[in-house]
RNA sequence: GCCCCGUUCGUCUAGAGGCCUAGGACACUACCCUCUCAAGGUAGCGGCACGGGUUCGAAUCCCGUACGGGGUACCA
């Protein structure tokens, strides 16, 4: 620890509130659209709306190695795409998309002048000459050091290709970060490292560009993942010295967790946004449920409408703590989202996954109107728009579905028997589905079994399954030939 | 190791010193409804991490401990 260090720097106390707000969210297009990314904006989003600012979108794309152009892409639709149904409220974002990559210029300036001022220094040690420097202070203190030792930060080396532009932090005092969910967290700076600014082939680093782009734009709020948090005082380090004018006010919000507690990550955990777009999430669903990570509305439900949500939310009142990204709570969310659709809604939504790829069923074999029929009872079905051809398919298709465990559960003892008088009243019966339910009842009272029991053979006989939605409105649907030929075929399949 | 952040039912949360016998939601269990499955309804299960303070009174304030997480790159 350093000796009487100050209780706050003016840090705190020369971040502007005055300023008009302006927030950007700077993802890095290395994948996917990540699902903390997607609350994050939203918060940003909201923030910015709420204050009458402007939303940035900036894409961070300096790490050329890592990058993809159809990445780019995929996250402006991501986020279109979680914003839909709010134009009233103004575009997803209102400046950009902008690409770090083209500021290049101003971020290698920005180096150089540091560099010129004496608030950078050239370093030409290679990392393992600073382990082994590190693995000899430990064997001759006991200490554990692993980063940066300051080797070159007197040295004067000069600026030649190779050796990386590093960040002369003034050790002494502390850095405060005003955040406006976690208080105000404090750094001694004799604990922050001379941090690389520019790598030894000139290209800057992230928080180089990062602060510079800010600087530029006249960022006055940074809002991001928890996970920033112990570099903001080099950010704010690197501000002053770069002469940036009031440092913006920070809010760290937290990081979405795993079962296992651990910040999700692209490459263990289901994270990508148009995963759960392309799996039938609504985007209201989802959008209402990433609010609740970390924040609820005033009363006692957590489903509420978009505008009660940009009345309602405080930044301020953003839990600090980690959220875990629950799916069960996501589909109870969006089954209530799809609950609440009007039928012409519910049909409109399910259009995408009543064709091919998603549908298993031809353009010539489906039925707009017999779906139409059938779409109130599925829509207390589905917790996933992507569920919805399982509950219609064997409408459309010539044959039942097939699944043999369905099979094997009901066609034993006397389903045989029930096919045959079910099938004798259906020939004659009046077809319609109260009639159709009727019948059952009396082959179930013949056989001494409840219509419940009955209805197992036939469902599994004409749908494959051995659930599904209520059978005898489906069977009026599906007609007496189509009905008793699948009867037949399953009758004869039992001798 | 060092720096930082965090800790209310299994999970997401309400809770700003007395309104708390800690509320809601998801999940789970049971029952009702019912042609299966859902949906809906009713009920139940279940929590303030621990230890010290402060206070007439603490889930709420303070300190410590434990545990969890994030960061510690010439990644972002």
């Amino acid at each position: 620890m350093t000796e009487g260090a100050p209780a706050s720097t003016p840090a705190a106390a020369t971040s502007g509130s005055l300023r008009p707000v302006r927030v950007r969210f700077a993802p890095s297009p290395t994948g996917y659209f990540h699902v903390g990314g997607a609350k994050t904006s939203l918060y940003n989003w909201i923030y910015a709306r709420q204050h009458g600012g402007a939303f940035v979108l900036r894409i961070e794309d300096t790490d050329a190695e890592r990058n993809r152009p159809e990445w780019i892409d995929g996250i402006q639709r991501a986020m279109e795409w979680i914003h839909t149904g709010l134009d009233s409220y103004g575009p997803a974002w209102d400046e950009g998309p902008y690409f770090q990559s083209h500021n290049l210029d101003r971020h290698v300036d920005a180096g150089r002048r540091l560099y010129e001022r004496g608030r950078a220094y050239y370093c030409d040690c290679t990392r393992e000459q600073i382990d082994g420097r590190n693995a000899a202070h430990k064997a001759a203190t006991g200490e554990t050091r692993t980063g940066y030792d300051g080797y070159c930060r007197d040295r004067d080396n000069p600026p030649v290709p190779g050796s990386a532009l590093r960040f002369r932090v003034d050790h002494e005092g502390v850095t405060v970060v005003d955040d406006l969910i976690r208080g105000n967290p404090e750094f001694a700076n004799a604990t922050l490292e001379d941090f690389v600014i520019l790598r030894g082939n000139g290209s800057p680093m992230f928080i180089l560009a990062n602060v510079v782009d800010d600087i530029d734009m006249r960022i006055s709020h940074v809002i991001r993942a928890e996970e920033h948090l112990p570099n903001t005082p080099k950010a704010q380090l690197l501000w002053q010295a770069l002469d940036g004018g009031p440092l913006p006010t920070f809010a760290h919000v937290p990081l979405l967790v795993n079962a296992k507690r651990q910040k999700l990550s692209k490459r263990r955990d289901p994270v990508a946004l148009e995963m759960y777009r392309d799996e039938g999430y609504l985007p209201e669903a989802m959008r209402n449920f990433l609010m609740t990570l970390g924040w609820a509305p005033q009363g006692d439900t957590e489903i509420v409408p978009w505008d009660f949500i940009m009345r309602e939310f405080r930044l301020e009142d953003v839990h600090s703590s980690p959220a875990f990204f629950d799916v069960t709570k996501l589909q109870a969310f969006n089954g209530e989202y799809i609950r609440a659709l009007s039928v012409d809604d519910f049909e409109a939504r399910a259009q995408p996954w009543l064709v091919a790829p998603h549908a298993p069923w031809t353009d010539e074999q489906f039925d707009p109107a017999v779906f139409r029929a059938m779409a109130p009872l599925v829509q207390t079905r589905v917790k996933r728009m992507n569920e919805v051809p399982e509950h219609v398919d064997f409408l459309f298709l010539d044959h039942a579905p097939h699944d043999v465990q369905a099979w094997e559960k009901t066609m034993k003892g006397d389903a045989a028997s029930i096919l045959d008088h079910v099938i004798a009243l259906y020939e004659t019966i009046e077809w319609n589905a109260d009639a159709l339910q009727h019948a059952i009842g009396v082959v179930a009272e013949q056989h001494g079994t409840k219509p419940g029991k009955a209805q197992g053979p036939i469902r599994v006989a004409i749908t494959g399954r051995t659930v599904g939605p209520p059978l005898f409105h489906a069977l009026e649907l599906l007609g007496r030939e189509r009905t008793l030929e699948r009867l037949r075929r399953a009758r004869a399949k039992l001798d």
